[in-house]
DNA sequence: TAATCGTGGGA
DNA sequence: TTCCCAAGATT
């Protein structure tokens, strides 16, 4: 191969400075928490979405102590929609850690961060870059992209071996002797390459600062890279889901620790209409209603959501959970289906009667 | 190592 | 519609 072009990384910071991003909102700021919480929040997730979440977040917890001290319950209940749910858990943790045995402050090293929960190696080389001008490189899709690209990386980059022999690469393109600023904006142009130049489909070659070092532009074969072999193969579900109805309030079980929507609270959850009913408590009306089925995708499963609606008088029996009125919906974490269930025309009506 | 874990947007 | 995947970590 090649030898790593060492014009990379000057190019880079240079546009960076000129036309990467410097507007959002975890932008100008090298306070540990402010980064690490939209580093936690951006992990697979889009700037778009996390926008509407960072904000609300860090007015509710505006540093790592309010956020150690507060109950999970009330943390899932700001990540609701997020996804991912174990970052919420994991950030938790995180901060209570933090407070518990860091005396309330963030390792200042990429090793250092590395060892607290929910943070990995590309999280804590974003953290350690931007907070404390650390020589390290992340390793996110952008990344993963844009090297493969430069370098014409034929190492499939969904395999970890692939993703480790990237990495390497990637420290060998650093800044050789970067100041705090220059790792700041390396790491910054990484990204931005990424997302507003680098892109999967039809990149914009034409204004890319290292279009006269990149391999895969010479040989005309960018859509070539980067390579990934993996394809994601979804299994389909059916979930029966029981809202139990009482006056202005919804009976909801909080989720197992593990698995799909962890920690989170829901309607109970049957794989068929016969394990639904043998569940119901005597007594009940024998008759619920159902509406439209709702198709929810998640990574590796295809949901079919098969909402059930019943009005009742008492709580059931036996049942785990506990009644949410439907004013305090807001501060309860619920999955993105069954926020946006409860939030329906039918759920209205019900609830309103 | 490979599987698991959400959601929304774009092509 | 269907597929890909976005500032990945954990087990």
């Amino acid at each position: 191969m090649r030898a790593l072009p060492a014009d990379f990384a000057p190019r880079l910071i240079h546009w960076q400075a000129r036309d990467g991003r410097h507007g959002l909102p975890w932008q100008g700021t090298r306070d540990p928490y402010r980064v690490w919480l939209s580093e936690i929040m951006l992990q697979q997730t889009q700037v778009s979405t996390v926008l509407a979440y960072y904000p609300r977040f860090l007015e509710r917890f505006p540093d790592v102590a309010a956020l150690a001290a507060a109950p999970i319950d009330e943390v899932m209940a700001l990540w609701s929609g997020l996804g991912y749910y174990s970052r919420a858990r994991n950030l938790h943790r995180c901060a209570q850690a933090v407070v518990a045995d860091h005396a309330g402050r963030f390792p200042t090293t990429a090793a250092g961060l590395e060892t607290l929960p929910g943070i990995g190696a590309s999280t804590a080389a974003a953290i350690a870059a931007f907070c404390f001008g650390e020589r390290v490189s992340i390793v996110d899709g952008n990344v993963k992209r844009v090297l493969a690209r430069l370098l014409a990386f034929d190492g499939d980059v969904g395999q970890a071996a692939g993703q480790r022999a990237l990495w390497d690469l990637a420290q060998g393109l650093l800044p050789p002797q970067p100041s705090n600023e220059d790792m700041r904006a390396y790491t910054q142009g990484l990204m931005d390459l990424g997302a507003t130049v680098c892109t999967r489909t039809r990149p914009r070659c034409e204004v890319c600062p290292a279009r006269g070092l990149c391999l895969a532009f010479e040989r005309e074969a960018i859509a070539r890279y980067p390579v990934k072999t993996r394809r994601v193969q979804r299994r389909f579900e059916r979930w029966w889901l029981l809202f139990a109805v009482r006056g202005d309030a919804v009976w909801l079980q909080r989720r197992p620790e593990r698995g799909i929507w962890a920690g989170l609270h829901s309607p109970p959850v049957f794989a068929g209409e016969d394990d639904m009913r043998a569940a119901v408590p005597a007594g009940w009306p024998s008759h619920w209603n159902a509406t439209e089925p709702v198709a929810h995708a998640l990574t590796h499963r295809e949901l079919q959501l098969l909402p059930h609606w019943v009005a009742v008088s008492e709580a059931p029996a036996g049942w785990a959970g506990e009644w949410v009125k439907r004013s305090a919906l807001a501060s309860v974490g619920l999955p993105a289906p069954v926020r946006s269930l409860l939030g329906g025309a039918w759920a209205t009506q019900v609830l309103d009667q």
